[in-house]
DNA sequence: TCTTGACTCTCAAGTCACTTGAGGGTGCAT
DNA sequence: ATGCACCCTCAAGTGACTTGAGAGTCAAGA
C-alpha cells in the first residue's frame, strides 16, 4: 500500500491528479483510512491508472474513459467511439493547420509593412436575404452611386422600409473599370410588391440573393474611391491562404454618409477552401 | 446607433460574447443608457470588432489582442507574440497529427481483436537514477530472475535500503533468448557504499543510470515467461506510431510475489519520434 | 517524550471564453 | 392595458485539473 505522495512518484501523476480521480470514481484507492481519510493505494491498481493515461493521450474525456472502463460496451459502441474520435482529430487538425496559414500570412504582412495590416480579413457565413434588386451594366464604378441615389429615392417614395444594409453585387468574373455589370440591392421584408419600376422605366424585382456558407470579408472606412487596397488586401488573403472564390463580390454599405470618410462599407467574396 | 441585438445581428456575433467583451473592456458600446443600462452600439465600432474576430481567428487569447488593441507595442513586439503563436501553433498540429495517429493505430488493435486491446502504451519520462548494479552474460532470461535473487540477499544482508523498485536492463541491441547481456539494478540512496561483492566474487558497482526524456511502456500482470505479448505490443505500438528505439529495454518489477500470477513488471523502451 | 518537517486531508476558488438560466425591467404595437 | 420581444444583472456551469488556506497526521531525530 502505498500513500497517495508516493503513489504519485511512482506513476508520475500529480498528486491533485489523483484525488480529482477519485472524486470522479475514475480511480479509487485501494483503501482509505476511516479516521484520518488518507488515501492508500495499491500496485493492482496500476494497470487501471495506465489504461486511464492511455485513453487520456487519444484525446477522450474522463467522462467517455470512465464509460469504457466501466459501463462495458459492446465492441462495436467502442469502435464507434474511436471513429468519432478520429474524425474530430482528422477536422482539428485541418483546422489548426488552416490557422497556421493565417499566422504565417499575418506575420509575412506585418514584416512587410513593418505594423499591423490596415484589414483584417474575418471569415463569415453570408445569410440569404429577400431583396428587391436592378441588375445593370454602368459605364464606370462612379455611375454606381448615382444609381444607388435614384434607386433610394424610388423605394422610400414606395414607402417600402428597407431591412438590412444596402449592398451591390459585382457579376463580372474580374475586376472591370468600365462597362460595370452590377446589382444594386435593397433587403426588404416578405410584403414587400413584387417589383418596382423606376422612373427610366427599368424595373426593381422581387428575388431572393442566395447565402453563402463562407465569405472572406473585411471592412474599409472612407471614400469609395479608396476601396482598392482593401480589394488587394483581401485578395492576396484568399491567394495566400488557399481559398478560391466561388462567388460575386458584394459590397455592403453599413454606414453612408455626406462626409464620405467617415463612410463604412464591407468587401464580401464567397469562398471555400481549395480541394 | 445599435441595440445590443441588431448589433448582433448585423455582425453574427453573439450578444452574450458582445456583454462579455464589454465587461473585460475588449469592446465598450458606444453609449450606455445611464438609467436602463441598455447599451447602443455605433457603427464606427465595427473596425475594431473586426480587428478582435479576425486575431480571435489566429489562435490568440483576449488578454493578448486586448494588449495588441490597446498598448500600442512596438512593431518588433508585435512581431514576437505572432512568431510565438506561430511556433506554438506548429507545436500543436505536430502534437495532434501524433495524437491521430495513435487513435488510429488503437481502432486497428480493436479491429484485430475485436475487444479493447490488452495492453495499454504510455508515453512518460525515465528520471535517472542512483544504483547499485551488476552487468552478466546469462545463458537464458530464466537466470535472471535466480540472479535477482542472490544480489537482494546480499543487499538486503549488507542493511542498504533499496529505495524504489528493482529494475533490470537488457543490454542487447535486438532480443536474445540465450546469452543475454543483462544488468541487475537496485536504486539507491547517496550514503549507499560505492561497491558490493558477492559471494561468487563479483562485483555490485554503484552508478547512474541515465534519464531518458520520453519512454514507450506497459504494464504487465502476471507471470515473466508471459511478458512476451506486452514486448510485442510495445513494439508494434512503437513501429506504427513513427517512434524508434534509442536505449536498452527496462524491465521493472513493481510486485513481486510468490504467487507469479500476482506479479507486476513494467517494460520499458527508450524512444524518440522519427525525426 | 517532544518537536520538527514532510506529508495528508477538505473545501473553495481560479483557469478560459464564453453559455445558460433566473429574476426582473424596458419599449413598442395592438 | 396587455402582450411580446427585448434588455439588464448576477450566478453558475463547462473540463481537467491547479493553487491555496487552514487544519490534522506521521515518522524520525533530540
Amino acid at each position: 500500500m502505498f500513500k497517495i505522495g508516493d503513489f504519485s512518484r511512482l506513476t508520475q501523476v500529480p498528486v491533485s491528479a489523483l484525488r480529482y480521480y477519485d472524486e470522479l470514481g475514475l480511480l479509487k484507492p485501494a483503501q482509505i483510512d476511516r479516521f484520518t481519510g488518507y488515501r492508500y493505494y495499491s500496485l493492482d491498481q496500476l494497470p487501471r491508472l495506465n489504461r486511464i493515461l492511455a485513453l487520456k493521450d487519444l484525446g477522450l474525456s474522463l467522462e467517455q474513459i470512465a464509460q469504457l472502463l466501466d459501463d462495458n460496451l459492446t465492441p462495436e459502441q467502442i469502435r464507434g467511439m474511436f471513429r468519432l474520435k478520429q474524425a474530430e482529430l482528422q477536422q482539428q487538425v485541418r483546422a489548426e493547420q488552416a490557422r497556421l496559414l493565417r499566422v504565417e500570412t499575418h506575420l509575412k504582412q506585418i514584416e512587410a509593412e513593418n505594423q499591423m495590416p490596415a484589414y483584417e480579413v474575418v471569415l463569415k457565413a453570408l445569410p440569404g436575404q429577400r431583396v428587391l434588386a436592378l441588375r445593370q451594366v454602368v459605364p464606370t464604378t462612379n455611375h454606381v452611386g448615382l444609381l444607388h441615389n435614384e434607386v433610394e429615392r424610388a423605394i422610400c417614395d414606395a414607402r417600402i422600409p428597407i431591412i438590412a444594409p444596402v449592398l451591390s453585387i459585382y457579376h463580372d468574373e474580374d475586376f472591370k473599370a468600365v462597362d460595370v455589370d452590377v446589382e444594386i440591392v435593397y433587403p426588404v421584408a416578405a410584403e414587400a410588391p413584387a417589383a418596382l419600376e423606376l422612373a427610366d422605366g427599368s424595373q426593381l424585382v422581387k428575388r431572393e440573393i442566395p447565402p453563402f456558407a463562407l465569405a472572406a470579408t473585411t471592412i474599409h472606412r472612407g471614400a469609395y474611391q479608396q476601396l482598392g487596397p482593401g480589394y488587394t488586401a483581401i485578395g492576396q488573403w484568399i491567394e495566400a491562404n488557399g481559398y478560391q472564390i466561388i462567388g460575386a463580390v458584394r459590397e455592403v454599405y453599413l454606414k453612408v454618409s455626406s462626409n464620405e470618410t467617415e463612410a463604412i462599407t464591407e468587401i464580401q467574396f464567397p469562398v471555400a477552401k481549395v480541394e
